[in-house]
DNA sequence: AGTATCTACAACCATTTGGTTGTAGATTAC
DNA sequence: GTAATCTACAACCAAATGGTTGTAGATACT
């Protein structure tokens, strides 16, 4: 059986994007506040290059969006890849839900 | 500033866990029914023990557990640990709707 | 105009990841 | 008892990841 489509692909991404505690924090600030790229660079232990090499991770999930603004590059979160993800372990959830009703149901007989 | 905590470890496991679409496929499968490592194996294009790796990731993250049955191990998923993503991404969520909260108090001033 | 700042991107390196094959230990079936 | 099945685990390999430094293009400041 071959598991991999497309739409898998951009889960793939969105996943592990959000597997790192740097990109979590930079979806985090970005989400609740206004930053560039340089701003976020200040944040974190690492070199200006790294950071960005994070966010192009978290763009390329579309966990984040940038908006040209002058020199800068101002960073925001999409809340709507969140609420993707956060729907898929939803549907995760129901799958043993649908069972425990399932075996509810059988021991009720 | 540094990041990176215990917790956070715990965390990254899970979303890496979570970043392929086999390794998503197996949660879905023993969320919803019961496999052995080799049923499992069965349904996968590529060998026994790459399968055998991916289960372990899982149960690395906690996403799985293996419950030894005479030779077999029964690998059944844990929707603890899907319950507990899903709260991490609620809270995300909820720190864009406080930020547009607030956007919308000042709005009202 | 000249300088400083912000960003992009390439090249490089060590480590991790996702797959393979092969070997070996337990348990079950005949 | 012997053979088959299920699992564990090591060794290996190519590709991806997460960091670095260095170079260069735009924009802003004085």
């Amino acid at each position: 059986m071959v598991v991999d489509t497309r739409a898998d692909e951009n889960i793939d991404r969105i996943f592990r994007a959000l597997a790192d505690s740097t990109r979590r924090d930079i979806v985090r600030r970005t989400l609740a506040s206004t930053y560039s790229v340089s701003e976020l660079a200040h944040e974190y232990d690492m070199s200006f290059a790294a950071v960005q090499k994070h966010v192009a991770v978290l763009e390329a999930a579309d966990l984040v969006r940038k908006f040209p603004n002058g020199r800068e590059r101002i960073v925001k979160g999409n809340p709507t890849t969140i609420r993707k993800a956060q729907e898929l372990l939803a549907q995760f959830e129901h799958l043993w839900r649908d069972r425990i009703d399932r075996l509810d149901a059988f021991l009720a007989e």
